[in-house]
DNA sequence: AACCGAAATGTCACTAATGTCACATTTAAA
DNA sequence: TTTAAATGTGACATTAGTGACATTTCGGTT
């Protein structure tokens, strides 16, 4: 819940204080004010709400995490830390969850740009998981990468319900280190 | 009868320290001192009035100290509709996940005060849920309760590991109501 | 092109609110 | 008990809000 003070939009925005203030009063821009003076506060997701609906630049100092991860979903930890040394030689955080709970959790702790999934782990269900990510609208932004032993099909599939792309294993780190790349560039 | 601190207010408002201070000495925001030194501290009923007051947004960790949750995770729907009814019945809102990834987005998402689980779930190891979760100083106050058609040892065994209560299958309505009341009331 | 006028934005000065800093002291955690 | 983190305080530095007025912008008109 970061808030910014009318200067900074003023200055994030190259525009008088003034204006921001009028901004605000016309209902243009959302905020709320303080009880002192009535200094104004605005929520930075109401802010970015309002530079999108003008099509204005976004600031890439609003743009998240400086740092984006990776969650990495395998219950077998030998390919979980396989795929993350690959994440790291290209730069990247990740985080290993060995199972479906898990995965849950640390997907809405850390936020991550890019969950792999193992689509075949025992007793968990891989489309399901994709589905119920893809009905979220939090996650609307999430790149899937499934990642699995099973066949063309399934991984079609996979990729019709929501996933964003697929490896089949083995896979190559190599295009394993493409996909991760063009996602985390997004 | 939650409270909070000047610095949290602080940070919840994004706001300096020394303007919360201000505004409870100006009577804007109502409070106490501790005997010590007179260190602030702040009803969360008197904040959240406050925040409304000003037309304030009202942060989520806020919002769900007032309504205090229960999360079902159970497989079979039949089943976790009924623990539902309970605990409707005894006046608590519910959300019920029938997967182990569903249960993790959920319980980060919503903070339940409690967590029923079914500890027999088709490919989800109930003990490793509870693991984790103890594992994480941000759930230390969730309470678990085992829910499960398994023998006694079973049962028992999710108590050593973390567990608060366990229920075996089929329960009675009015012992599921007792627990329910107990930790939600706590 | 030049002109016009309304609406939006910028400027300025002044006052009040908020932020900063250093340091003493208390709390809470280990 | 020890130790690190949080809090309160005073003096002072910055920033924000307001009103009145100047300036720019931008569309339509000549």
């Amino acid at each position: 819940m970061k808030t910014l003070t009318s200067g900074e939009i003023a200055s994030y925005c190259d525009v008088n204080l003034r204006t921001v203030i009028r901004w605000i009063e016309n209902g243009k821009l959302k905020g709320f004010k303080l009880p002192g003076r009535g200094n104004n506060r605005v929520l930075v997701e109401d802010f970015i709400e309002f530079l999108e609906r003008h099509d204005m630049p976004i600031p890439d100092s609003l743009k998240g995490d400086a740092t984006p991860s990776i969650l990495i979903v395998d219950d077998e930890m030998p390919v979980a830390k396989s795929i993350q040394r690959v994440a790291r030689r290209a730069g990247f955080d990740s985080y290993i969850a060995t199972g479906g709970f898990q995965a849950g959790i640390m997907l809405s702790q850390y936020e991550p740009k890019v969950m792999t999934l193992d689509l075949s782990m025992p007793g968990m269900d891989g489309y399901s998981v994709i589905d119920f990510t893809r009905e979220q609208s939090k996650y609307k932004d999430l790149k899937i990468v499934v990642i699995s032993a099973l066949d063309d099909i399934s991984l079609e599939r996979a990729l019709e319900i929501g996933a964003d792309a697929s490896l089949q294993k083995p896979f190559s780190n190599h295009d394993l280190t493409m996909v991760l790349e063009q996602f985390m560039s997004m």
